[in-house]
DNA sequence: ATGAGATCCGGACCGAGGTCCGTTTAACGT
DNA sequence: ACGTTAAACGGACCTCGGTCCGGATCTCAT
């Protein structure tokens, strides 16, 4: 149990009252974030429940993407730039809103029992993290959708489609037996744009490394390279 | 060399003249879209090539998030109603900008010469196919990422981080010798929350089906499950 | 050439995210 | 109690993506 300090998603930490944050992405990148609400104000903390009940209230009723900043304001009775100073923006307030269920999981898999909590080999650990995931998945799903703008199109894109569909041929042909339409989607995400972009830009991975990371990748999941691993 | 008309990103095609289509994301879906310009209208064409002129220049002269619809239209003397009824939405316009380089590289590795094109064994066409892919972000990256809207928060939100830093502790005890960081993306990639939903939902694929995905990929990546592949 | 009709154009308009700043109010020391 | 001050509040305001529709323009058959 490493970083258990790490675990909080931030909601009450983007626009933390030290100071005025004019760019929420970038801070949310070092800091520790411990304590989880670092003493509010009386009038804060009130309104900041409210608001988030109010946002659950908008989901349950009408939908995750009912959720608009002035509606959960009004709904709140709280000012519009209330919601903003609190949450950062939209996808702050519905990461503050998946922030419950989050940390059920987050415990889940940092100390609960096995396989999933710390006590089962590695291995199947991963195994049961994945799974885990996927069924998590399904529950708050349109939430966690509606957290990430754009999230809809990103597999439709038609240019994607072809990269993919060029990936599980070459798939098809290694590895036969296994199901190269899904095996394809971790080797796509890998090469992601976005991804690249944090990698080599904002976290300084040279070129190299990752053409490394990417061959060991497909040996690793054709099984080519050594002939036993 | 199966999908040769698949090639094409859509940027005429999605606002195509036969019918108004108000839903641009719902149709790209299943469309073969053959023909690249389905014979555009003289002006039509006219103001597509002025705006893409225009957009390129905005790119070039104030970067790719300058290319505001607006702006667009303005640098191309042409209504704003134009912008969107030609290219559907920004996603549309930034898209059909990297049309060029897009089509470049898929002729490369469809056609082209091995190891890239066809004519190489599939695991090195695939290596090869990473490493070109890599290459290219670097080329118009920030293009691909304005195109992409929350592209660059998506490897920030500090839940994912917690969660792609389980994976990574678990795959060092899994497998200590291998570049665990950037392995571990791959893995999160198959778990990414707009995936499972394109999966799951669009796609039809049972839970089931994609549990047996990710233990067969963390078998593969670790090299776990058949001693020897 | 010309008229009919489909297609396209343009910019007013709307909704939603995000910012700003004058005003209010909780917290704390005296 | 009361004054001070830092923090929070609220809603007007801005920008930008996206929609709509009356009017201009192109195309084609005659």
């Amino acid at each position: 149990m490493l970083y258990a300090g790490f675990m909080s998603t931030a909601p009450p930490s983007s626009p933390t009252p030290q100071e005025p944050v004019d760019h929420p992405e970038l801070l949310q990148l070092g800091t520790t974030l411990e304590g989880d609400e670092p003493c509010l104000r009386a009038d804060a903390a009130r309104n900041r429940a409210r608001l988030l009940e109010a946002a659950g209230r908008l989901v349950a009723e009408r939908g995750a993407e009912a959720v608009t900043m002035e509606a959960v304001a009004a709904e709140a009775c709280v000012g519009k730039g209330t919601v903003f100073r609190r949450f950062g923006d939209r996808t702050g307030l519905l990461t503050a809103l998946l922030d419950h269920s989050e940390k059920k999981f987050q415990a889940a898999f940092l100390g609960g029992p096995p396989p999933l909590g710390p006590g089962a080999p590695p291995v199947e650990r991963l195994r049961a993290f994945g799974c885990a995931m996927l069924r998590r998945s399904t529950d708050d799903l349109d939430l966690q959708l509606a957290a990430e703008p754009g999230a809809n199109r990103r597999f439709v894109a038609p240019a994607r489609r072809v990269l993919r569909h060029h990936i599980e041929m070459l798939l098809r042909q290694a590895v036969p037996d296994a199901d190269c339409d899904l095996l394809s989607h971790a080797l796509m995400g890998q090469l992601d744009p976005a991804l690249i972009h944090h990698l080599s830009r904002q976290c300084g991975i040279p070129l190299a490394r990752l053409e490394a990371a990417w061959v060991d990748l497909v040996d690793r999941v054709t099984g080519a390279g050594a002939t036993c691993r």
